[in-house]
DNA sequence: ATATCTTTGTAAGTAAAATTAACTTACAAA
DNA sequence: TTTGTAAGTTAATTTTACTTACAAAGATAT
């Protein structure tokens, strides 16, 4: 029996999220409005937000208009009433940030990993941290780490990341230990759909929703009921290794033919070199072993014919993929990021196109595939929003250096 | 803003189906014990007990045995203080049944469709709802239909259904207008779903499962946190037109490769009756258009080549489907159902092995597929636990004809 | 056999929190 | 200046779970 009995406080808990979710959702907002949109009563509403002005969450910022009765006093989120440090462990180099409510960035650091891995790359880690931490921005409320590699959050632990060679690693409970705060670990990919749900705008409340990251490695991250799903392992959304052609090309996993050997960007331009010499008459052709990610993109846009096969080829298999999510999940709206998005419009008409085809037409209905508007900041912002999405009671807690 | 607010309605509303699902999920129990499970206190179970034995739900049914203090007085369900009625639109009959809170079947109809769509096929489905309610089963407190097709629960809607030639047609909310009762609509593996988790014995509160329905079309059921997730439209599970064979058979559905048209039970006679004479040796052969499922199971029983190669195939490519599952959602749990099972444990074994080979080995770990305890009568039990699943507040509610 | 300890279940009173209803304040329009 | 209305607060009420206390019933030790 895991679900929790209600009590009073919990009751109390969920309405106080309630308030304070509307709260950040809105620029601005009145008590009433609030009453309005919550369905709870004005009494009770006022109630909250009393306390909510005293914990300093929120504060009045002026009236607003009225078409006949008492003007509204407008309450607003006091954004730097808390703040969040962040910290992506991507692979070239780890980068950290003190982020505040509305996920501005107050601080940065960034080092390179240089192949460290194991201990010493979880020195890199504290590292970065004790700076974070030394900087004086109070009350910090949470850590969130967002980082590639096999991820179980609920255990606080990274299961396999390949690159630092660190298996079973306890990194939520050794970053809680050290620094006195709650800690979330969660997948790169993960941590960037939730930071384009929370911060991209335009998302409805307790919205279903997947974002597909599509670097080197790609990811999705799926949000069900505006919550993390994560399955019973942490790992949910791993379809880099997806095998989307029998007899595929070898993958690092050991397998063949899976997503990513088809629509990473690594793969991109592999694949371009291999073909460099069946397609003379691109000017990639000349230097094969040049071609990067920059010229690809540079080439497609200009229509070469080698980056258009290797491109379009790309998103077609991106597509079957996603269509392949439409009918499992019947999940109506998926977002793109990463990399490969900056090959642009072309790249994902060739993925809207090959979904719809490949997808029950009836499925299809209704289903969109957008390029996200958090760009690179997402997964950093995603791992601190983690804290904001799965528990609002997180900002009530004071953090024991505030 | 989606979310209700809490009020102390609702915390009582979730504790009384804490504690009826508690008492449901045991064979008798005490209210102490209850009071240890749930967490609540004893005096708020015994107020919670006093509604329920008032309701009639919950008797005492004698006294446990103690271990040193007063003995306890035990409580059990009584199964047949509410009926429900099922039904279930299968391609060749329409069968309804009047179930218990236990899932014991107390009536049953069927009726052949015999090519009647339409306006004609809903007049049967009202004849057997005619029948089953006039047989005076009281009190009756709801209506659940499994069906093929496309369904939007949520609007109680058939959005697509081609073998009745129904679009769009809001068949609970006319059940519902017809027959005073609560209804809900879902897809038949959908409902396979819940049957086997709710009356499959041996699941976990909460836990996420995914039941594969593998007939001639295949459909999935996922339930996550205990609670079946449908998706946007109502259609999650959908996985039957996922493309698993690029350039492969034509489906019903326009697509080519579709996994119903390599791992399906028609798909499996009809490529046995195509590699019939590419197989001499095989005794199938002989009569190639005689192949019937059965007549395959009896063949792959005895290890003929022929139904070897077709079943193991099938039992490939749905394995190759199940990996994608397990990488999407990574969910531990998955169950086989249907007329596919038939072919049993060598089946059963490849499609295991494929899945395994085909997964990356971390999210494979821990992966259990198995072969359904409530076989046929899955679909028809589900249609009615949904009642249970989703609301148990529907037991409380007095049907207008009790 | 008696006393003691444990466990079950109930009763009475308390505390928390949302609701209702009434009221004050403030403002726009006529 | 009057009227109508919206915003926000106050106080009383209601709901519901919790705490405390206790009686009944049974097991165990002396």
């Amino acid at each position: 029996m895991a679900i929790k009995k209600a009590t009073h406080q919990e009751t109390k808990k969920h309405n106080r999220d309630l308030v304070l979710k509307t709260v950040f959702e809105a620029e601005t907002i009145s008590r009433a409005e609030i009453a309005r949109i919550t369905r709870l009563t004005r009494p009770t509403v006022s109630d909250v937000v009393n306390r909510l002005l005293l914990e300093g969450l929120v504060q009045e910022v002026g009236v607003g208009s009225s078409i006949g009765g008492k003007s509204p006093i407008l309450l607003s989120l006091v954004k730097d009433s808390r703040y969040m440090i962040s910290l992506n462990l991507a692979y070239e180099q780890f980068c950290g940030a003190v982020v505040n409510l509305r996920g501005e960035v107050k601080a940065k650091e960034a080092m390179p990993v240089s192949g460290r891995n194991g201990d010493q790359a979880l020195g890199l880690v504290y590292e970065i941290l004790d700076r974070l931490t030394s900087l004086g921005w109070k009350p910090l409320i949470g850590i969130g780490v967002g980082t590639p590699g096999l991820i179980n959050t609920r255990e606080g632990m990274i299961v396999n990341a390949v690159n630092l060679d660190w298996k079973n690693l306890p990194l939520a409970k050794l970053l809680q230990n050290r620094y006195h705060l709650p800690t979330h670990i969660m997948n790169d990919s993960q941590a960037a759909a939730i930071g384009e749900y929370v911060y991209g705008g335009g998302y409805k409340a307790d919205e279903n929703l997947v974002v597909i990251n599509v670097r080197q490695g790609i990811g999705a991250g799926i949000l069900i009921n505006g919550r993390l799903f994560q399955g019973d392992g942490g790992g949910a959304g791993e379809i880099g290794h997806v095998v989307v052609q029998e007899n595929g090309l070898q993958c690092r996993c050991g397998k063949r033919g899976c997503l990513e050997t088809l629509a990473g960007a690594r793969a991109v331009i592999q694949r371009a070199q291999m073909l460099a010499s069946a397609t003379p008459s691109s000017p990639l052709a000349k230097n094969p072993k040049n071609i990067t990610l920059d010229s690809l993109v540079d080439a497609f846009a200009s229509g070469d014919p080698l980056a258009d096969q290797v491109v379009l080829d790309a998103a077609h298999y991106l597509g079957v993929s996603i269509a392949g999510l439409v009918s499992t999940l019947n999940i109506q709206k998926f977002v793109l990021t990463g990399d490969m998005t900056r090959f642009g419009q072309r790249w994902l008409d060739a993925v809207r196109e090959t979904t719809s085809n490949a997808t029950l037409s009836k499925l299809a209905e209704g289903t969109s595939i957008d390029i996200g508007k958090v760009d690179y900041r997402g997964c950093i912002l995603g791992a601190s929003a983690l804290t904001l999405l799965d528990d609002y009671s997180l900002l009530f807690m004071r953090s024991s250096n505030d």
